[in-house]
This record gives C-alpha cells, structure tokens and sequence, in this order.
DNA sequence: TTATATACATAGGAATCTTAGGTGTTGTTT
DNA sequence: AAACAACACCTAAGATTCCTATGTATATAA
C-alpha cells in the first residue's frame, strides 16, 4: 500500500524527533502526524513502528506509561535522559548524510552551503 | 569500518545520477567520486557497490563494456535509454522523500519552502 | 451488521547493506 | 626481494530494517 522504502535507517530518527517536541506520544499518534506532517505522502506502518518503538524502549532511550481512553489502552512513549541526547546525535547524524546527498545528487550546492 | 547505515535505498539513485553526468564510469571509480564529493564521509562499500551494478544491469538500465588497460580489467557502466528514464524518476522521487523528511525533522520550514 | 477508524501486536518474507573473504595487477616502501 | 598499499573485480553469510499480512479489541457511522 505506501511506497515509501527509502525510510530505511531514518525511521528510528523521525520518531525520537517527534517525541522531543511532544513529550509524550502514542504509536498510532505517531503514524498520524506524520502523515499529517507530509501530506501523506509519508506512511509509517504499523509493521515498522512497533518493532521500532519497542527496539528503542529496550535500548534505554524511551519509557511507556499506559493510559485508558474509554476503554481502549493507549501505550504512550516519552524520551528517556538518554533518549534526549540521541535525539541531537541522531538528527545531526542524518542532516549530514543528506547534506552528503545532495553533494552527489546536485553538484552545484558547494561544499560551504547551508539550508 | 565505513559507519554510513543510512544509504539504504539511495544507492541506486547515486549510482544513476553519477552516471548521467559522467556517460561511463567503472566500479572502483564510483566509489572514489563518492567519497571524493563529500569528503570522505560517504563511503560506498564495494560488497554494496557491485551487487548493485549488477542488478540494474540485469534490470536493463545499465550497460557494460569491458577494457583492458595495462593488463588491468576495467568494466564500464553506462546508461541504456531506460536508464535514462529512470534516473529522473528516482532522483525525484529521493528528493521528494528528502523534502518531506525536512518537514518532519525541521518544522519550521514551510510546505513552499524550496531549496 | 458491516465497514471504518482507533489502538495494540507479531510472524514471515523481501530488500539492502556490512563484514569478511577471495583473486589478480601495479607501484612504492622497506 | 619482500611487503604493503592502491587499484580493480567478485561473492557468501549475516544483520538490519522495512512491508505485508494477520490477529485482537473497542467505538462509531452507514
């Protein structure tokens, strides 16, 4: 259904980059605003958050607290100490490798160029 | 040794886009430019690389042709037709990718915004 | 009652990359 | 002369990351 497989390796990014401005959100939230963010051209599946969320929760850089909406659970996650240090480190990680993209994609940005 | 895991999906589209501009290029050469254009900070892995070329010659994108110099093998790469084609289509659709990215990671830049 | 939206989850497979190794030539250093 | 780095190709095994498909469950609208 979404075609989007160039998200390899930026997903764990984009997620801790979201929770750093909100300070707490849910999965299906997650999908939501990104959805939102990019006029939906941008779909993160749920086959791929889970695992993710769950992958950063057992690294130490996220915590969950369930909460009860109506009888419906919501598992909302928030950046851990460590969280808010990946987030910069992570972020600046994939600024620089897109910068690098762009180095080889439109030759005629120079090597000085900032955004 | 090369700490770059987030070329995942890329790699083709740079591969098309170098060979766009340069009309043959060989393996080995490929992976100099890349590292020559940004600084040494993307390195393209050689166990990356050739699988690559081959699957977008064994797609009909790319052809090869064999030189000899100095009793060394050199196997050029160029573009087909199809190839040509398809090097538009990726580059736009990474770019779009990068774009809706930047509206994930960089809010403040509006849907307008172009570069 | 059937479908859609909300909300979680996992298993299986596909795609892509890294690591690690192999072959052989040329040029430079020890 | 030997050893090493650079050049130039290649592949196999494994890790990672994602998609597809499926399952569970509630709420609401058609």
């Amino acid at each position: 259904m979404s075609n989007n497989n160039l998200i390899k390796g930026s997903l764990q990014t984009i997620i801790l980059k979201l929770l750093e401005e909100n300070e707490k959100m849910y999965g299906y939230e997650i999908t939501q605003r990104v959805k939102e963010l990019t006029a939906g051209e941008i779909k993160i599946t749920e086959g791929a958050l889970y695992p993710a969320l769950h992958k950063l929760e057992a690294e130490g850089l996220l915590t969950t607290e369930i909460q009860q909406v109506d009888n419906r659970v919501r598992k909302y996650y928030s950046l851990t100490k460590d969280g808010q240090k990946e987030v910069t480190s992570k972020l600046s990680e994939l600024q620089g490798f897109v910068e690098n993209l762009q180095r080889i994609l439109n030759p005629e940005i120079k090597p000085g160029f900032n955004i």
